[in-house]
DNA sequence: GCGAAATTGGTAATCAGTCTCATTTTTTAG
DNA sequence: CTAAAAAATGAGACTGATTACCAATTTCGC
């Protein structure tokens, strides 16, 4: 695996934040400091470094690919309305994911992958502002209806 | 939600069946029953019954989703190499997603998702074979330089 | 039966991700 | 240091999965 401005400059960005982002959101930041780059090449050397084991990709549940530079023990909480994923790192997980390592491997399983899920605090607030929304448009549509039939 | 033939036929398809078909597959089937059908419409009842909860999506950025169509307690194993899922249900497995539950509901998270990853035996044997093709060839070229050197 | 609401088929469009290939960069061997 | 080999790049074409659109049809409550 050569050096290359490229793929520094992706690990770099990648481990600079812990936002988990997918391959395009990584290009649309890249392109600022390496104006030439292309998407090809990002895709490419996230696949490449994520198959050494130099960053990790995630992608479960959601319908992009996600890569995260942070390889100490945590895990990821992905809001299923924003498709955003967050960090959390607590004991009591740490415990039955060595349980779970355990388990798979007497039933004869490499490895397993898992995410959490939950909406993010900001998505929560949106979906009820929408559904305050929706209430007020169902009142008002019967109003009207009210003054239709009078 | 209205009943139709076409939604009928799909979760019935699903249900006969426990190979987490792909929204192209099971149209390719169901076509043979009902020649007219859409992969549109495919593709929308199974999102739709998967959001009502009457079907599970499985879904792998990335990947092709599937869809499975039994509810009953299990887990599944999908092969790195094929994608293809096969179904585990086994105790040990049970009790930990039980702790899990638990300990997730404590942090406050709603649900999580997870996936074990292991080499289906067919990928198995297709892998060692390429590798011992693959020696083969190395063997092969290093008589050559043999030969060519001498 | 009737009209509103839901659903359909067909097809166009989108979107994530991959592939190609001529050119450039990096590494290696002498 | 230099030349050849190997690896990587950028640009854009391409693919395959999924979604969007919309006129025509079907379903369902009354």
């Amino acid at each position: 695996m050569n050096k290359t401005a490229q793929r520094d400059a992706i690990l770099n960005e990648l481990r600079a934040h812990n936002s988990h982002p997918t391959a395009d959101k990584l290009y649309e930041v890249l392109r600022k400091k390496l104006p030439q780059i292309s998407l090809g090449t990002v895709y490419r050397n996230l696949e490449q470094m994520a198959s050494r084991g130099t960053i990790k990709k995630l992608s479960l549940a959601g319908h992009q690919k996600r890569f995260d530079g942070d390889l100490s023990r945590h895990y990821h909480i992905r809001c299923p309305h924003c498709d955003n994923i967050s960090n959390i790192k607590v004991d009591s997980l740490i415990n039955l994911d060595d349980e779970f390592q355990e388990v798979i491997k007497k039933i004869g399983c490499d490895n397993y992958y898992f995410e959490l899920i939950s909406l993010c605090d900001e998505c929560k607030n949106k979906l009820i502002e929408e559904q305050k929304e929706a209430e007020r448009i169902a009142q008002s549509k019967k109003r009207e209806v009210l003054v239709w039939t009078n």
